[in-house]
DNA sequence: AGCACGCCGACT
DNA sequence: GTCGGCGTGCTC
């Protein structure tokens, strides 16, 4: 990248090709007309059939077409071009997760308008010309813009309390004089030493070895491994703060938006003023400044969910991914990729470590660690007095609930004895709404998604039943839609509402508080809860998951896991690690300040591993377990899986040709296809959707293989084909 | 992603 | 006879 910045001069070619973020299958070559000099990286438009679109300098033309028969580039933005490294990115991104690179590319531009030249506003500033009439109001006017500031007309007139007509006199008499201003403020800078930092001996120890990665500048993937309330953020931040001392800019991935608004206050707290966002609901004016600012160089630290990984940072130094074992960071639909594995390869390119943060890692990270291509470091002392909480297994077979309830004697016996002393509980199930499933009882009909293979969901505060893949919803009928019959359809199966429903009758004093994404808008309302939580304004807590995740609320003392078994059902791969990090981190949210936490697991099989390691809290046994499982059978990450999805609006068109998909895979060492099966949501949008799994050795290059098998296959156009490298969700 | 081209059904 | 549905293919 210095070379490019020093060589400064075109390399003189005549025509270059030119990547525009379309699923096109390669750049394009342009002609670069006379007089017009271009730099690999930069962001030009070009014509591309009627259309102009954006698009950026890829390197020298490959002259494939024919020089007579290329179009000229219109014009070369005035951005600093797209760093080489990041044009790597996009390409070695591509080639793994077997998209074209254009759509890899529409990832890192996604920042409307952030090309176009920033608009100026103009402000007006005192010079020494005197109005050929001096009068009282134009006096004030004069005395307020003394200061040297600029101001624009409307500021002036209300600082000096005149009409804006005072002011256009001034300008129009030459008395003050027009500046341009730009309209976008800059970003602050984090303090690398804003605050005095107090760790414990081994948090400063896990410190300064994140903090040698960093000053290295060389390739590394550490584990930052520590347990819940250990204070990973405050050693991961000493790291950001060595790569802030060196000037050099930062990323910090974080899974989901909930957690950012708590964390960018504990930013600020260290770092003295808040860091660029970066997600998804970040207006797009404000997404046009950071990414201006990450491209410019002048925004230090980027706090953001997946997609900022394809910012086009130019000096980055350091990038966190914190709760990296999340399932949030794997994108599932348009380009497939896993942020957290696509930092280490970013990091990689750039030569800067990475950090993967969490308290429960991820199988694919611990083997990793275990195999010695990640270092770690561990955090195993929570921070001042608190203390792990207790966790055990409720036995649902020996203490049931009563009939029609979920919760068991033994849960609700501990939730009161919480209450009189003054305590919170929370009961954490993750079910949204009221119930799973409505039946008939007369004809056993299940009310299905009319466009999903999935039942519809009972949502009872809004009346209706939904569907949780695909948006649909109808009110709840009064006669079963099957056989017409009256008042014969009874809820099947618990959610956080009915949960709600049964705590109401237990306790009917108590102040109860539904945590769930249907009751919360927007960040603001998130906010609005867990203050009142941490306030005390709430007794009893029923969550979903989003109550999981960070949050500190020191007067809860009892959990209750209302269905631990949940998340085991499906045959994911995946199912046990992913119950264990979700309970294990529901767990974490009870005892952390000076009150111990008490955990109940309300399990039907607590003799199942997953049970077993969350109360004897031997994370580490099981990890181990799981692994030595995997590896028996090859599986992740003792093996490779590519998942194929074949999905068609027309049923038999999908059908027949997962049938010639079938008859073409190639054979291969080490490769099998299991498949074409009903995909997990065999229906999803109106769309029938059929799946391969396609199983490899951990040597085989699974995107040649899949690359050979889709080459000469004619897809037709109401059939989509997509590709996961690495699947995640099974479901 | 657009947009044109092209080949079959229902209208003035 | 034409208007228009959207399936197919192309854009340097």
């Amino acid at each position: 990248m210095a070379s490019e910045i020093s060589t400064g001069t075109a390399p003189g070619w005549t025509s270059v090709s030119v990547l525009i973020p379309l699923a096109l299958p390669k750049p394009y070559d342009y002609k670069v007309p006379a007089g017009m000099t271009v730099r690999p990286g930069d962001y030009v438009i070009v014509p591309l059939g009627p259309q102009e679109l954006l698009g950026v300098v890829w390197g020298e033309g490959t002259g494939e077409v024919g020089h007579n028969r290329l179009k000229s580039i219109i014009e070369v933005l005035d951005a600093p071009p797209m760093p080489e490294v990041s044009r790597r990115f996009v390409d070695w991104v591509a080639g793994y997760t077997l998209s074209p690179a254009g759509s890899v590319l529409r990832l890192t531009i996604r920042a409307p308008g952030a090309l176009e030249p920033q608009r100026m506003r103009t402000a007006y500033r005192l010079c020494d010309r005197r109005p050929p009439r001096m009068t009282p109001a134009r006096l004030r006017v004069v005395e307020t813009a003394s200061d040297g500031f600029a101001r624009s007309v409307r500021e002036l007139a209300e600082e000096a309390g005149v009409s804006d007509g005072v002011v256009r006199g001034l300008v129009d008499a030459g008395t003050l004089q027009p500046v341009d201003l730009p309209t976008e403020l800059p970003f602050d800078a984090p303090q690398p030493n804003a605050s005095g930092i107090d760790l414990s001996p081994q948090q400063a120890e896990a410190a300064a070895l994140l903090t040698a990665h960093v000053e290295a500048e060389r390739f590394a993937a550490v584990l930052l491994d520590g347990i819940t309330g250990s204070g990973k953020t405050e050693v991961y931040f000493e790291a950001v703060a060595a790569a802030l001392r060196r000037g050099k800019q930062v990323l910090i991935l974080l899974p989901e938006i909930a957690l950012t608004s708590q964390f960018l206050e504990r930013f600020e707290r260290r770092f003295g003023c808040r860091p660029a966002e970066w997600h998804s609901d970040v207006p797009s004016r404000e997404r046009r400044r950071v990414w201006r600012a990450v491209a410019e160089g002048s925004v230090s630290v980027v706090v953001g969910a997946r997609s900022a990984l394809f910012l086009p940072f130019p000096d980055l130094g350091l990038i966190v991914v914190d709760e990296e074992h999340d399932a949030a960071f794997k994108q599932e639909d348009g380009v497939a990729y896993h942020a957290r594995d696509m930092a280490v390869v970013r990091a990689s390119l750039g030569q800067f470590p990475v950090i993967l943060s969490s308290a429960t890692p991820s199988l694919e990270t611990a083997v990793n660690v275990e195999q010695g291509r990640y270092a770690s470091v561990r955090l195993d002392a929570r921070f001042g007095a608190a203390e792990l909480p207790d966790v055990s297994a409720i036995d649902m077979r020996l203490h049931p609930p009563e009939r029609g309830a979920w919760l068991s004697p033994l849960l609700v016996t501990e939730i009161a004895r919480a209450l009189e002393a003054g305590e919170q509980a929370m009961l954490f199930l993750n079910r949204r709404g009221y119930a799973p499933l409505t039946l008939c009882r007369t004809c056993g009909h299940r009310i299905e998604c009319p466009q999903c293979s999935a039942w519809l969901v009972e949502h009872r505060f809004r009346r209706e039943l939904a569907c949780h893949h695909c948006g649909y919803s109808a009110p709840v009928p009064k006669a079963c839609p099957s056989c017409g019959a009256e008042d014969t359809l009874v809820a099947c199966g618990p959610g956080v509402e009915r949960i709600a429903e049964e705590v109401a009758t237990l306790f009917p004093e108590a102040r109860v508080a539904v945590v769930s994404s249907d009751n919360l808008r927007g960040p603001a309302a998130h906010e609005a809860v867990f203050a009142a939580i941490e306030n005390r304004e709430v007794d009893i807590v029923i969550g979903t998951q989003i109550v999981a995740k960070g949050h500190h609320f020191p007067w809860l003392t009892v959990v209750g896991v209302v269905d631990a078994d949940l998340g085991l059902e499906n045959g994911d791969l995946r199912a046990g690690e992913r119950t264990f990090q979700l309970l294990q981190q529901v767990a974490g949210r009870a005892g952390r300040a000076e009150r111990p936490g008490r955990v109940f697991l309300q399990s039907w099989m607590p003799e199942h591993n997953v049970m077993r390691a969350l109360v004897s809290g031997r994370r580490d046994e099981f990890l181990v377990r799981e692994a030595a499982a995997r590896e028996r059978v090859s599986l992740p990450p003792y093996g490779r899986l590519v998942g194929v999805v074949i999905s068609s609006p027309d049923a038999e068109l999908a059908r027949k040709v997962a049938r010639e998909m079938s008859r073409r895979a190639p054979q291969a060492d080490n490769v099998s296809v299991l498949g074409p099966a009903p995909a997990p949501m065999a229906l999803l949008r109106g769309r029938t959707r059929l799946r391969f799994l396609v199983k490899a050795g951990r040597n085989v290059n699974v995107q040649s293989y899949m690359q050979a098998w889709l080459a000469d296959m004619k897809i037709p156009n109401a059939v989509r084909v997509s590709v996961d490298i690495d699947p995640y969700s099974f479901m």
